[in-house]
DNA sequence: CTGTTCTGAATGAATGTTCAACAAATGATG
DNA sequence: CATCATTTGTTGAACATTCATTCAGAACAG
């Protein structure tokens, strides 16, 4: 009865990892966690499962021992399996958003150095590793049939589609080229999404950097006066 | 006893819809099918549930009723339910392999006219519409937990992606371009699996019509001396 | 008659959900 | 401050359902 009072092993491990400073002493022991950080919590440790083995593979069970708690818990929190990943997607969701919302604002005010600035924010560490890419695209598989998902799996949806179409055009009026915007747009917005596709799939020739360089290879492409061909040292094995 | 001895209704109209001129008298009637048609209906069945209910949610029964036989009869063919989807996968794999050979193979010895073909294949009725994108993308979902399917998931292979490269290669060194064959050609083909991807989700604003212009785009943009900006007519609502 | 194809009910395993009991925090009261 | 009551959080076992698999036997072909 001394030291197996609680079962918590990975559970603090998990709280301390995400965030040291942020919580304050007396939600962190006793009852553990305030009730947004437990649910965090799960979510976390739902993308952890989707991660690892699927989503037709991920159990409440699972989603439980990942956080070490108790199997009852996720419908506490969450009232039913399906409203757990529905708060999971919307969490991605919000998060992927948050980011390259970050990424346009920091960006300035040149239009190509906002474009370049919302390709590059895609391949960052934080959104783009395998862990969140594989989460994504768990979703993304469930998407077609489940309307529910289907507003939220696009990554990338309305509103981060009209900001690429409308830099298209400004740099299609300032740099005098010839496409469509919303064609162009289409088609960038579709290489980045398929570049995460061949990130998640693991295939060993695609690391987050050739990926980036693909993108920028495109980006000089369609824009030449904006984005001049090579960027100094890019050399590869 | 008398009408209700088998209970056919949808299967027969699936046969007669897959290759009505095919199969010969003897084996239509009575035991029904060969073992092969048998399989290659049940396989299609499974496609139609992959599509319809997403992989998580299809079931050995939902297969068996889609092709209108009995819930036993997909042990019977295929060992087990693991064992029907890698065929279902690898049927898809091999329909799309031969279809892009196909075209390849069609389209003469013009490098430019080669890759433009290639392009066009992707969105060809025959495999790209909503029933088999779903298929692909349910799989896509799950294959990175699977390494069965990671081998067959990516429906670009080692292969086709070596073709896209030396077609690039030939194009670079004809039209005097500057980037990196193994880039552009990452950039080309992850942006038809992005559009691929797009299709699928059914964004209403992303048809094949609209994907396919937006591929050409971008081989206008990356190879502008052999794809003309243009092509005549294409005016857009 | 013999072997193949097919059926449909039975079986058992996996898993989402419920719930009664328990524990910790919070608040009320003396 | 001590004690009790109430609310909130948590547990783990029980339950019900869904589903893949099995199998004994029917239907059929040769």
């Amino acid at each position: 009865m001394l030291e197996t009072i609680r079962p918590m092993k990975t559970a603090e491990a998990r709280e301390a990892r995400l965030e040291p400073a942020r919580k304050n002493e007396s939600e962190k022991r006793g009852r553990k966690a305030s009730k947004e950080v437990r649910q965090l919590q799960l979510i976390e440790a739902t993308i952890d499962s989707l991660a690892k083995r699927g989503y037709s593979e991920t159990t409440m069970a699972d989603v439980a021992d990942g956080a070490g708690l108790s199997r009852g818990i996720v419908n506490f929190h969450f009232e039913s399996k399906e409203k757990l990943l529905i708060a999971t997607l919307q969490h991605m969701y919000d998060e992927y958003s948050a980011h390259w919302r970050n990424a346009l604002q920091k960006a300035g005010d040149d239009p190509a150095h906002q474009l370049h600035a919302l390709v590059s924010a895609d391949f960052d560490r934080s959104i783009c590793n395998k862990r969140k890419l594989a989460a994504w695209c768990a979703f993304w598989g469930e998407a077609k049939s489940r309307p529910t998902y289907q507003a939220l799996s696009s990554a990338r949806d309305a509103v981060y589609q009209t900001i690429f179409i409308d830099l298209c055009a400004t740099l299609k009026q300032s740099g005098g080229y010839a496409y469509e915007p919303q064609v162009m747009a289409l088609a960038l917005s579709a290489m980045l999404e398929g570049l995460w596709l061949r990130l998640m799939m693991g295939t060993e020739d695609t690391t987050r950097e050739t990926a980036l360089q693909a993108a920028n290879e495109f980006l000089s492409a369609a824009f030449p006066r904006h984005y001049p061909s090579k960027p100094p040292g890019a050399a590869e094995p």
